[in-house]
DNA sequence: TTTGTATACGATCATACGTTAGTTTCTTAT
DNA sequence: ATAAGAAACTAACGTATGATCGTATACAAA
């Protein structure tokens, strides 16, 4: 035995990020053994360490890599896009498009916060802060510019944030729901709310499917 | 030893389900242990077993009651408001007021559903489908009657509820807006989105506190 | 004041935990 | 061809886990 035939690094170590993710959503990350994800993995328990230091460095690590990736998406997504109502759009479709596609990112990102060392925690509540300004300046743009109307901007955030991020709980590729739909509607919803009135356009009408990318152009200020 | 002065069956078990409630909240339902719940509840682990059959026993009666009450206290508070506006104002505020003040029950009955054994989950998960099918018809109710405008209830509904329950994640007590603050706000959320329009109410001025019950009859349809 | 039950105790079971140490072998670059 | 380092192995450490005994005592009802 020993060091097993065919074995490379960065693979090993990807595979132990997927799966060490997965095990984290199904059980939580105090309650995720390193012996369950070692034998998924195909390694002995020991293994592990020449990946990771510590069981702490996995979960910093994951967390700290999604939460950059989501910030560069974003400023990528938000880049060349111009006016508030635009950007609006451009950030939900975005925020949207990516959560769902990393269900077990976003899971421990958001719910295992809790685990991270005194350290670690500020570092990742740094970034995320930061992401959330982003939403909030781009909301504040909107009200200074009179398009939105807001009593405050960082409890709105707030609440479309939860929103956006709920969806990525319930949806499933395989349902009834083209991730254009879910983008569609939401966006809607965050734009106009539910009440009915005869200033909202009919772009409610979201039938087609295969159509990831929102379309940035056709708001309506 | 043995039995200790004072020792009150109803009692100990009051402390244990909540200090429970915080434990899992703090480490996941998994990763609490028992021996940690007997120790802050000021018992020898053996001394739990008084109290509940098994820990799985213990998580479902703790989100069962809880489901059970949230039910209750949203029966009682749409109980003789009429209209789908009003309806919609009422749950909106009974929603976020009872998660504002329960949100250690709140996190164990929406993010440790997955620890639940099968029979167990499926039990919950009716409560919970009864839960939203309330709102569903509601909603459903409002589009029919040509005030609201939605093209699918069901997705509105996930969106409403998320964005609601994110709430209680974030409020402090102690923080700058009152409850009642939080509830107009969302409320306006929910009716009208962030978009601008002339046919806005001017109901967002919510410097004013202490005032927790929404004003039901306000609605205008 | 007696009696039955509720509620606590201490000890213990078999198993699982994160981590370290030391060793071996596969891979890669010279 | 060979040396260097990466990546796996086996074995073991001290500690913690959920759960089950049998036993003792405080409490509530008679």
């Amino acid at each position: 035995m020993t060091r097993v035939a065919g074995s490379h690094g960065p693979t090993t170590a990807a595979t132990i990020r997927r799966v060490g993710l997965r095990l984290i959503h199904e059980h939580g990350f105090e309650a995720m053994s390193l012996r369950q994800l070692a034998a998924e993995v195909g390694l002995q328990p020991a293994s592990l360490y020449n990946h990771f230091a510590t069981k702490q460095d996995l979960l910093f690590n994951l967390i700290h890599d999604h939460m950059r990736t989501l910030l560069a998406q974003s400023d990528a997504a938000l880049h060349a896009v111009v006016g508030p109502l635009h950007r609006l759009r451009a950030f939900v479709a975005n925020h949207l498009l990516y959560h769902m596609e990393k269900k077990h990112e976003v899971f421990a990102a958001n719910f295992e916060l809790r685990s991270l060392e005194a350290k670690n925690h500020r570092v990742i509540i740094a970034l995320r802060r930061d992401y959330e300004a982003r939403l909030i300046t781009l909301l504040d743009d909107g009200v200074a510019g009179g398009m939105l109307h807001l009593p405050d901007t960082h409890i709105a955030a707030y609440a479309i944030l939860a929103m956006l991020t709920g969806a990525c709980t319930w949806y499933k590729p395989e349902g009834r729901l083209s991730k254009h739909d879910v983008v569609a509607m939401h966006t809607a919803l965050v734009l106009h709310g539910c009440l009915a009135s005869e200033h909202q356009p009919s772009a409610h009408h979201a039938q087609h499917r295969g159509q990831d990318r929102p379309q940035h152009r056709l708001g309506h200020a």
